[in-house]
DNA sequence: TTGTACGCGTTATCAG
DNA sequence: CTGATAACGCGTACAA
């Protein structure tokens, strides 16, 4: 049913050489041989073994992607970005959801590495020492999406920082001085870890000589809940609060909800701020004012510099995509 | 970097064959030759080629899944409960998004087989003959996924004509009784398509002897923004309405999001439910009722049924989820 | 222009 | 218990 090179190959009365030769379009044969064997091919429906070719060819036309268990419209933006450029080549893609069902990175490294995928899109992931050597070991073209390291990886990015930089100036030019920010990223973290949004928040109240401590932002656990509890926290922390930039629109999208539920009107009584300017945000109630990031843009170009390294073995630049403010009617100016 | 079966052989002072054996388990060798072989195996940091396995085997330990160009909760819930099951036993997930930038159904099945994946999950798609007799060429299992089909492929999928029914019925005994409906299929497949949540509806309507035309129904394009014209096709066609029941929830959301920009209030003014009870649901303002189909464990049971036919010859049978209503406070009673 | 023969990395069959 | 050896399906030097 299903047939190998050497059936088309007997059927045509050519050599695998042949067959292979002009499946391939490797020029040397006859129009006459082209024809024939096209003929069989036709007529037997064959289907090269991607298998066979890859064991070859060293080349599984496969790339592998790594995303951490996100809130599902960044995820859906981000694999249509990367299937849309790598579908067009013929490439296919394995997907990874990290950090689900307590299935380590690590573990999906060797997975992928045994499949021989030809290259790597790691998003949103802190790229640690250990996957960085597993890697190098792996010994495939890689890029980090969303996200960059301490180590030489090309990587295609927001500027995380300014943005969050220009959504809390956004408000402050709004005429707000009493500002929070719900994190979605745990608090614990703050130690270790480098939190670009967080601190482009904290930069931003400094340089307009906005007073602040540590109760201006919460943390939580990067779910929409998160948007709920950092509401009732920060209201009741700070108490002329007219404002508040949250870390993801998904989290925006739960402050809109906590709001809903404790009767706060928005933005009358308090304006908000997301980030990423998902989909969603033009459906919210209100239309949600959110900073531009376009992760699918994002996925895309990441996808293209890796396969033009892959497959035409061009070099790969780091990639910063700009942002802007995209205002809708959860701030109002006081 | 990257070493063979035939290193880690030569190493250990033993053959190909023995190493093999080790690796899979096999037995058939002293402990003393195994420890010496896994210890080389550490050493290098061996890590089998799978492409080699896949092509002696014919078993490439990977399943294609195609997907519409759904709305982005859907995809995801689909996806993570593949992945959940797929992953946890080794398996790989290639994802193939159909109907985008205009690569047809018919390619990937192409370039799945090509790839030699060991089993099918297709998602929320129409199997057209055409589509049936590639996967029967490809002569691997298949499962459809929300959807079903009149070729004997197993399916799973849930009882969209019984939920829309149901969701109908619900607004019914809450006194409602000008009902409007916002499907999000094109209008002109009504003629050739058979649409179970719309004829759910009319059933539902006709049952408890409410009349109703055409205009108590409108027709979209799959996007969130079919909520908001059908919100307006409806108040101006039909005059009472006091409930709407919305073919998705991502469409209910677009009805929720039209409201606020047209200030209807709901549920005050008009009550509205949607279907598939997606996480948003609940922090949408109002939080939308819904009928309940969890499309994450449909996945979880299409993919379970796949891989028990694949990796151990189980026989694959139907299934059809239960489906109830989800209240919150979208609905009022009149 | 075409065919032969070998290699890709693994597993399986047979001997020993 | 272990080791040659032949497959798996394809690409490609090399030869004709």
């Amino acid at each position: 049913m299903t047939y190998t090179i050497k059936d088309v190959a007997k059927r045509a009365n050519v050599s695998k050489a042949t067959v292979s030769r002009i499946l391939n379009n490797q020029g040397g044969y006859s129009e006459k041989t082209k024809k024939k064997v096209l003929d069989v091919i036709q007529e037997l429906e064959y289907n090269p073994n991607g298998v066979a070719r890859g064991l070859t060819n060293k080349r599984t036309n496969t790339i592998g992607v790594l995303v951490p268990n996100l809130t599902s419209s960044l995820v859906t933006d981000v694999l249509n970005g990367i299937e849309s450029v790598a579908h067009e080549k013929g490439i296919s893609v394995i997907v990874c959801h990290t950090e689900y069902h307590g299935i380590k990175t690590l573990k999906y490294l060797r997975l992928l590495h045994e499949k021989r995928v030809d290259g790597l899109i790691i998003a949103s992931t802190n790229l640690e020492k250990e996957y960085y050597e597993y890697i190098l070991k792996m010994d495939v073209p890689a890029v980090l999406l969303s996200t960059y390291s301490e180590f030489p990886i090309p990587y295609v990015t927001a500027d995380d920082y300014n943005a969050a930089y220009m959504a809390t100036e956004f408000l402050i030019q709004k005429g707000h001085k009493n500002i929070g920010m719900v994190s979605g990223n745990k608090e614990e973290w703050l130690a270790d870890k480098y939190l670009p949004r967080v601190e482009g928040f904290k930069r931003a109240l400094s340089d307009y000589k906005i007073s602040f401590g540590e109760n201006n932002i919460t943390y939580g656990n990067f779910s929409i809940e998160d948007g709920l509890v950092g509401l009732e926290n920060l209201v009741r922390e700070i108490p002329d609060l007219t404002a508040i930039f949250t870390e993801s629109d998904e989290i925006g999208m739960g402050v809109l909800s906590g709001a809903y539920k404790l009767g706060i009107n928005i933005p009358e009584d308090i304006s908000v701020i997301g980030m990423d300017n998902i989909n969603l945000c033009q459906f919210l109630c209100p239309p949600l004012s959110s900073v531009s990031l376009s992760h699918s843009k994002m996925a895309e170009k990441a996808t293209s510099i890796l396969l033009g390294k892959i497959y035409s073995g061009l070099a790969m630049d780091n990639y910063i995509l700009e942002h802007y403010v995209v205002e809708r009617q959860s701030v109002r100016s006081i």
